[in-house]
DNA sequence: GCATGAATATGATTTCAATCATATATTATC
DNA sequence: GATAATATATGATTGAAATCATATTCATGC
């Protein structure tokens, strides 16, 4: 059910619960007693600045964990605030650490899973910090980042989905990319 | 020397090393037998796509690790090219997994590590899909991110200096911004 | 099969950050 | 203390992505 390596835990340490948008899953403040994964839905990790702003730190949503840095924090500082009705299952805390005490292989996977996101979450970034659309876009192909369809390809490359269909059209014209069909697109030319 | 948790770490597990700009410190393909820290100087992570295009996975500078995911690879799958000369403290692949199978604590400071970088690089990534520069300059200062010079700031913040400047002076000018003096910039009004 | 909604696609326009340029203040170096 | 290098700052211009609009195709539910 969760993605490795938490997949071992006992059925029993996790609790799955709905709630409607609009809901807090916990709050600034509160101790963290586990960490979240996102069967579906959507939540947004805020809180507010001493002006009273609204900072979003983090959106999340279907098959993302969130609040995983809480697991070593005393406290959580920020809010988790669903904004899309979302089922979400809470992974104790206390049954993750106590299990890499004992066994050290999941302890190692833990260490492993958060490593590759830090490595998913560079190239990520570095794909950004490519200004024009159509380069970002070629290569956003190249790391095999169209998975679903355009509208995420688009978001998970930071540009709306009309310059991200513009860019690569533009690719297809320029050879760079080939048009098996509509919205299928791929390296090649 | 190095960042928590891995200070704790005998002097013997660490080879430092002066780099050329131009060498490489790893191929892809190799088998990763350390983590890095760079001491001073640039290094960056990349590889070549099918086409023969560059793709710069990461870019990383002093006082930052780079390859930490590849302690749980069994290869390296790019290139780590020196892009200014460095110096680079190689930090032992297995003196880290053997003290995490031993030392508990490390297990769990080493997972703490990666997880609070996760979070540090989601907050970034957010603070990035902040389109208007005088809302992310504003939003990066509440976060805390202006610590020594604009330039730097502004590179946090993925926007020119000039930029920068200009959302600095414009969020002044508009009473959000308090100017202490030359690059020194407070949120309040 | 028809209606509704979503994804794909493209056109017209606007906006705003990047770019190029220049000036000044500050720090570092010899 | 003079010189060079860097950071701060602002002005003018440009370009490319965002925005707004519209059409078409495809999926979904009734």
């Amino acid at each position: 059910m969760l993605p490795i390596p938490f997949e071992i835990l006992p059925q029993s340490n996790i609790r799955t619960r709905h709630y409607q948008a609009g809901e807090l899953v916990f709050r600034l403040g509160e101790t963290p007693h586990s960490m979240f994964f996102i069967l579906s839905g959507g939540v947004q990790l805020q809180r507010f600045s001493k002006n009273g702003d609204l900072i979003i730190v983090h959106r999340a949503f279907s098959n993302e964990y969130f609040a995983e840095a809480s697991l070593f924090a005393e406290e959580y500082h920020c809010d988790a605030f669903v904004s899309e009705n979302a089922t979400i299952a809470a992974v104790s805390k206390s049954a993750i650490t106590e299990l890499m005490n004992v066994d050290q292989n999941f302890a190692l996977g833990v260490s492993a899973y958060f490593a590759r996101q830090v490595q998913d979450f560079r190239r990520l970034l570095e794909l950004r910090s490519i200004k024009s659309a159509k380069d970002r876009v070629y290569t956003g192909l190249q790391e095999g980042l169209h998975k679903g369809n355009i509208m995420s390809f688009a978001s998970v490359l930071g540009l709306t989905h009309e310059t991200t269909y513009r860019a690569l059209n533009a690719l297809v014209k320029q050879g760079y990319v080939v048009k098996h069909g509509r919205g299928r697109y791929q390296i090649g030319g």
